[in-house]
DNA sequence: AAGTTCCCCTGTTAGC
DNA sequence: TGCTAACAGGGGAACT
């Protein structure tokens, strides 16, 4: 599932591809992917100048309209010199000026794609109206944090995954960010002190930004249209180790849930507050 | 207001 | 072996 370094290995993939190709049809064979009225018509002639990514959000801007993008688990592109013959999982293709297809695959149809008037500031995008600073934004600080959750009743495991505190972790990163702050993702978040949140703010951004870095190399190792899918290969500490011996410690990673999410914790190494 | 639950999907895995 | 049921998960809506 996409994460911000996943999803920003993707934008910088496409914006060395596409850049200022210009879309001349669009084929849509799901269109609840399509989260805006008149997509089509209204993307049609526009061209790719411009590509952001704040928090999980692809952002491709034209000349008259952000368009938006999320992936949710299993969004990709690829882009392709021949019109796809396995139309499987394939939603939405672009037709692009120079013969070029880039096709959008979802095998669980959860990504959602939307078209807005263009604005400076891409945070004032209604795409992103609950969405809070992207986990590489300055402003995503300790005080910050602190202020944001240090009256919450909610575990810190929920407060990681909350895209509207701060937007880039997904399920992934939110194990091994604790695991690197060495706090229990159980811990309740009106417990933890400015010191944690210090912590657990300077592991987030070590963390993401190190997968970046691993995406980035793993990229260049990519044939051009074979695609892009943002994969990469970043060592994981707890995240899928259950019941293997903690690093650290060597006692048993163990695997629970919170909110919903399957969860990995050295209970020895990390600190439940 | 804050926090929880449900729902959308389908490939994979567990259970019988 | 072959079937069905349970499960996974990001985010938004609906609910408490």
């Amino acid at each position: 599932m996409p994460e911000a370094p996943e999803v920003q290995t993707v934008i910088s993939t496409l914006a060395s591809q596409i850049k200022d190709s210009t879309i001349v049809d669009v084929t849509v064979y799901y269109d609840k992917i399509l989260e805006t009225e008149d997509f089509v018509n209204k993307i049609k002639g526009q061209s790719f100048l411009s590509f952001s990514r704040i928090g999980k959000y692809l952002i491709f801007t034209t000349e008259k309209y952000d368009f938006v993008v999320h992936l949710r688990m299993e969004g990709k592109f690829y882009i392709m010199d021949t019109f796809p013959k396995d139309l499987k999982h394939i939603h939405v293709i672009f037709h692009l000026d120079d013969g070029r297809y880039l096709c959008y695959h979802d095998t669980r149809k959860f990504g959602r794609m939307a078209l807005y008037d263009k604005v400076d500031n891409k945070y004032d995008c209604p795409a992103l109206k609950n969405v809070g600073w992207d986990v590489l934004d300055d402003r995503f600080n300790a005080m910050y944090f602190y202020n944001k959750i240090h009256k919450s009743n909610r575990n810190l495991k929920t407060a990681l995954l909350d895209q509207s505190i701060q937007a880039g972790i997904g399920n992934i990163y939110a194990d091994e960010i604790c695991f690197m702050s060495r706090l229990d993702p159980r811990s309740r978040c009106s417990r933890l002190s400015k010191k944690d949140c210090e912590k657990i703010v300077e592991m987030t951004k070590y963390i993401i930004k190190g997968a970046i870095k691993a995406g980035g190399t793993t990229i260049r190792s990519y044939t051009s249209s074979l695609g892009v899918t943002g994969l990469f290969q970043l060592q994981l500490h707890v995240h899928t180790k259950k019941d293997e011996p903690c690093e650290i410690c060597h006692n048993k990673i163990i695997k629970t849930v919170i909110a919903s999410r399957g969860t990995y914790i050295c209970t020895h190494c990390q600190k439940r507050k």
